[in-house]
DNA sequence: CTGAAAGCGCTTACAG
DNA sequence: CTGAAAGCGCTTACAG
């Protein structure tokens, strides 16, 4: 058992046969009398053989792992992203690798480089701060896919149209102030959409005001300070660019004695596990990653597989508002009062 | 640009020197000419040359790659194990493969089979249902290192020590009906070391009672349910396995008016961010996941490299209880006018 | 139906 | 300091 790794050598002088025969008995990739299939069977289970990983994918160029470049574990988006890529990914017998990449451009492009030697078959880009044509160039020959960058992609995320659907629910019930706390995370070089929607949304009201405007690192504690700064600066509602930022609000408000949502509503966006894990239950908007991931995957595979068959038929993914019970009409407006209370 | 990737013999043709000329120009294993390896370079950056992956893995019988076996990717504790694996792995110069292997015992030890072929330096195992017995035989020659499993592991957390310091803050407080919410998902096959913990300190104060505990898929809403039960059968503080459950006891006492902390103390257990982000915030117990995940890759690298140097010294990692705000005293016990109300 | 040989793209003794 | 050759462990034309 200490010994050496066992070799398709091993097998075929084992057995007295030829190596080839031991390989084509294995791949089936050519007539062997039956006889000589079982033997083969038989002796590759008694001597442990296992075919070499590096010398398979010397022939066949192909390593079956395709990497995936996140610049962090730290939102719950990229987390279920990267849940739903693996579980795509599998689906076509890939593995994924995951690669963390730091938020600069220039390690990110050496990481693109570095790993385009063939080691995997393909390679998904998440990056924010590399944009898709960087990327590709530093990947070689390596068939590479920027995730979401809508604009030429062939994956098209309509957040407009997510915060549309919060925009004209929040007017239905009657907000004009309706605070919006901005990120830079969903950028992607360009200017955040979910800001500019909500920017165009106000603006056609005759509502925009950039001091209920906020921008926001994505994390729980800079929606508490930014769930002050709307407050005080009036706002009745808070959009906040995702559902921990959101959290952030909801904390603020319990613990300044404000409450949701009677007094002030709360939306946050990505609908993840903690849209459902606060008090109350933050009203979201869902973005369909399993979708987005399936498009994305079945979009590499075919770079990959060089299909030109199938013409690049652009996927549109509408997000949707999904209602909680953070949001109430703005009517109450005894919450002047309450804002007293915590100056 | 188009053309075949080009290989070492294109750049040693293209410069009219030998191959291993330029390999060693490359990895400086021996003395070559300055003049030389600067025209090896130029050349290398002018053609684009990158070392093939797969003939480098076939000389160093090395691929850089560390597989991690985990079941999904639904849990906080899981996902930060996976992210500081990741970070300290990359320290060490490896990258991180992520295999979904479920949660049956066949599939995952067929997992391990099938990529204990060389493509793996070394392989995690976080599956919970597989043995580290088994899962070392399936790696066969593979160093293999199973997460956990303290029994025998060099690695041990002292989940007892946690649970202790949590039930002691709590019969401190004046808490006697202490209700646990129990996971399977910590077992490891033995019994769940924070349950075993809890009855065996319950039972020492004369306190235990099996219909103050229950078992939790660990999900929200089997939190909510548990909560419902657990106060009903008089509970005046619970103690959840994980945060995401204690999240749903939280809730569901919102939603029945059940003040936490005055009239219900809850205490969970990863200190995730979830912990963070409810309202009270969580009182919670950290497994400073960031230690184990440094001693796990730490051993495993060590029998990577077959280290015998360092022998076996078995590192102790003890959680701690965090305080927040979900946990108060038990005195007030205006608490079963409000039970009525749910009833 | 089977074997001997070339080749995948490197690295590394072996010779000079 | 450099080159020709063997070898890593497979697969796959080429011959029979």
């Amino acid at each position: 058992m200490r010994d050496k790794k066992v070799t398709i050598n091993d097998v075929a002088r084992y057995l007295g046969v030829s190596k080839s025969t031991v390989s084509h008995a294995l791949s089936g990739k050519r007539q062997i009398s039956a006889e000589v299939v079982e033997k083969v069977h038989k002796a590759i289970r008694e001597l442990g053989y296992q075919p070499n990983f590096a010398a398979q994918v010397m022939n066949s160029h192909s390593t079956g792992l395709i990497g995936v470049l996140v610049c962090d574990m730290r939102n719950a988006h990229t987390i279920r992203l990267i849940d739903e890529l693996a579980k795509h990914l599998k689906e076509a017998n890939y593995s994924m690798t995951l690669c963390m990449a730091g938020h600069d451009e220039q390690s990110g492009l050496e990481m693109i480089r570095k790993v385009s030697n063939g080691m995997f078959d393909g390679i998904l880009n998440t990056l924010p701060q590399i944009s898709a044509e960087k990327a590709a160039e530093a990947a070689g020959k390596t068939p590479l896919l920027t995730y979401l960058r809508h604009k030429k992609g062939a994956i098209y995320v309509d957040y407009a149209s997510g915060v549309r659907q919060v925009m004209e629910y929040l007017f239905q019930l009657g907000h004009k102030k309706i605070g919006h706390i901005a990120t830079r995370f969903r950028q992607f070089g360009e200017e955040d959409p979910c800001f500019t929607a909500y920017r165009d949304l106000m603006r056609k009201q005759g509502l925009f005001q950039p001091e209920l405007t906020c921008l926001s690192s994505g994390e729980l504690e800079s929606g508490i300070s930014a769930a002050e700064y709307l407050v005080r600066a009036g706002a009745t509602a808070i959009f906040a660019c995702n559902d921990e930022t959101a959290a952030g609000v909801i904390q603020w408000a319990h613990a300044n004695r404000i409450r949701i949502p009677d007094d002030l509503s709360v939306v946050g966006f990505d609908n993840t596990q903690l849209a459902k894990a606060v008090y109350p239950p933050l009203t979201s908007v869902e973005l369909f990653v399993e979708k987005i991931a399936e498009h994305t995957v079945k979009r590499l595979l075919e770079q990959i597989h060089g299909d030109k068959t199938t013409e690049i038929s652009p996927v549109i993914i509408t997000p949707r508002m999904v209602l909680r019970d953070s949001t109430a009409p703005a009517s109450k407006q005894h919450f002047n009062k309450k804002e007293k209370r915590i100056s």
